[in-house]
DNA sequence: TGAAATTGTCATCAG
DNA sequence: CTCTGATGACAATTT
């Protein structure tokens, strides 16, 4: 729920939203639906009745709102087309009514195709993309779907781990993570999660109430890179949160602004079982495997989160106090009203958690700055720009800055580590940075806005070399964002246009099915029409120019002499082509002005149907 | 050990 | 003019 305050001129106006109302009037939906009360409308489906509101079926699907707008009487009955069956229409008349897609491997192209002819919004094309080649063969969905490599490896070692694979984003698809086929099948089989653009659903609020602009960066949690596997692995798990977070039951849910903001609680949800969700601030979709006890019936629900309540929860496994720390330090810091103006407590905030974490140094160390732009909560804030979790590198200056309280320039405390794993340049800079006692962390520096960083400049004195570096280090941390972003929208489109190619497959299937049905339908009415000529011929008698005439109304698909078998014949006959002759040269003699020759033949022909004729 | 993938950085351009 | 973001190219590193 949010209240929100609406400017106004003298008297305050209120705005108060419920986020769980709708999908409370959803569910009461359900419940008449399921009661058989209030229903107006009756879906036939394969001879199968389904009771419905037309309001909610018309809210759902192109198609309803099309035959709904024409139904006026009560109790109407729609009849679906043959397309579509119970077993693909069931799971969509649920889906609307519960924002769920409850469906099984065997059924999945039923509902997909259903969705599909009957037009039903909110379900994304991208989860079918995504699910149905994990269903087909292994090699099949491979070459369809393209590898997103951003997650890939977490992903595959994850899968060896926990059994759990992670997609933080729609195009993180990497078919390795989830084909079916493995060497440890039950591991991976439970690897699903298809999570619609989590993106762009944490748009998000700070502590402050201001708005706060959406961060690619909350991705990065997912993308520790394989450059700094080394360095994770040094720093061991409890200090890369990312990673506990993605193997670890920490669950930290929420639709609101809180804590969606943030990347390291950006609605990761990893059950014990195999369920992994993705919620997000607006909406998000997940999809959750249920899985019976050692069967084949695992079943994937298609999950918009959009009008859900708002979560705030915080699962922790008992056996890792790591990840009940951050659990707790979550709930803490959205539940306070932590409002900070040290800048460099941002960094430390998020992990505090690290098993580095010395807790040495304070903020009263450090050298008084007068930030008062910096008014929202910091954890907040620093989470949702992501730059703690964005890679390897930066996690080692936040845990620097976390442990000593200043920065890591000049903390001194995370040399070795990163000395050894990360690349000269790094390690110079970090040499360089430390050598000049620089007050900031890089991250705060690079999240500074343009304004604030020239602020940062006019109040705080710098050398001329540290004023360089801090320069080189925000141009190049901006840039090192630019780049990862560009390099994700070069994926998306690459994506998207894949995307493209399978639905441009799809409809070319569907267009080459449908031409061999007409086809087949062509050639069940030429044969009806051959069986009916031949009725003529037989017991018409008719005479060479009415024959002629005949011939006259065939096509090269289906010739007179398939028609008549001895049609040539007849033609060939000398006086029979004398009268022919005669009957072509006639002037003016089109299809429709056959004059007595049509006439007696249509005389003829009819007579011989009805059965009338003078035999 | 080499190829492929990943990532950071630089140079450059445009707004 | 400066700053910032986007992007191609290159190099270092990892897989």
């Amino acid at each position: 729920m949010s209240l929100k305050a609406m400017s106004a001129p003298r008297s305050s106006v209120f705005t108060f939203e419920s986020t769980v109302h709708s999908s409370h009037v959803l569910g009461r939906l359900d419940e008449q639906r399921r009661r058989d009360t209030l229903c107006d409308v009756t879906v036939v489906v394969e001879g199968q009745s389904f009771r419905a509101h037309r309001s909610v079926l018309a809210s759902c699907s192109e198609y309803f709102t099309h035959r709904i707008s024409s139904l006026t009487q009560q109790g109407a009955v729609i009849s679906l087309p043959q397309e579509v069956s119970v077993a693909g229409f069931e799971p969509l008349l649920k889906f609307a009514y519960t924002s769920k897609l409850l469906f099984g491997k065997d059924d999945v192209l039923e509902v997909r195709n259903s969705a599909s002819i009957l037009g039903f919004r909110d379900l994304d094309e991208a989860c079918f993309e995504f699910l149905l080649p994990k269903f087909s063969s292994s090699t099949q969905g491979s070459a369809l779907f393209p590898r997103k490599t951003c997650c890939k490896k977490n992903c595959k070692r994850q899968l060896s781990d926990d059994g759990i694979g992670i997609y933080s984003d729609e195009v993180l698809l990497d078919e390795k993570a989830v084909k079916p086929v493995a060497e440890s099948p039950f591991q991976q089989e439970e690897a699903f999660l298809f999570n619609k653009s989590v993106n762009s659903q944490l748009g998000s609020q700070s502590s402050s109430g201001t708005l706060t602009p959406v961060t690619e960066e909350t991705n990065y949690i997912f993308q520790q890179g394989p450059k700094y596997r080394k360095f994770q692995l040094a720093c061991g798990k409890e200090t890369c949160f990312p990673e506990k977070s993605v193997n670890n039951p920490l669950t930290v849910i929420s639709n609101d602004c809180d804590l969606s903001c943030s990347p390291c609680c950006s609605s990761l949800n990893i059950k014990n079982e195999s369920e992994v969700e993705f919620s997000g601030n607006s909406s998000s979709t997940l999809v959750r495997q249920s899985r019976g006890e050692a069967d084949d019936s695992r079943k994937f629900e298609i999950h918009d989160r959009t009008t859900e309540a708002d979560i705030i929860k915080a699962e922790t496994d008992e056996t890792s106090t790591v990840e009940r720390e951050v659990a707790e330090h979550l709930v803490k810091c959205q539940g306070s009203d932590w409002h900070s103006t040290q800048p460099n407590f941002h960094d430390g905030s998020c992990y505090q958690t690290g098993s580095r974490q010395s807790g040495h140094g304070a903020p009263s160390e450090w050298p008084h700055v007068n930030l008062s732009f910096t008014t929202s909560c910091p954890f907040i804030q620093d989470l949702d720009q992501g730059k703690c979790l964005r890679k390897g590198a930066d996690l080692s200056e936040c845990e620097g800055a976390s442990q000593s309280g200043v920065s890591s320039f000049n903390s001194g405390e995370d040399g070795d580590t990163e000395t050894e794993t990360e690349g000269d340049s790094e390690a110079y800079t970090r040499e360089r940075a430390r050598q000049m006692q620089l007050p900031f962390s890089v991250d705060w520096i690079v999240d500074q806005s343009r304004n604030e960083f020239q602020q940062l400049l006019k109040t705080q004195e710098f050398t001329r070399e540290q004023l360089e570096f801090v320069h080189d280090m925000r141009r190049r941390s901006k840039n090192r964002l630019a780049a990862q972003r560009c390099r994700k929208r070069k994926l998306d489109c690459i994506y998207n246009l894949q995307c493209e190619i399978n639905k441009l497959k799809t409809e070319r299937e569907k267009l080459i099915t449908e031409r061999s049905q007409l086809s087949q339908l062509k050639l069940k009415t030429c044969h009806n029409v051959t069986a009916l000529c031949q009725k003529v011929c037989s017991e018409a008698d008719l005479q060479p120019d009415q024959l002629q005439v005949l011939a006259k109304y065939t096509s090269p698909d289906c010739p007179l002499s398939t028609l008549i078998p001895h049609i040539d014949t007849l033609l060939s006959q000398p006086e029979l082509q004398h009268r022919l002759q005669a009957s072509l040269s006639a002037p003016s003699m089109g299809p429709h002005q056959y004059g007595a020759s049509e006439q007696a033949f249509s005389s003829s022909s009819k007579d011989a149907f009805t059965g009338d004729g003078p035999h």
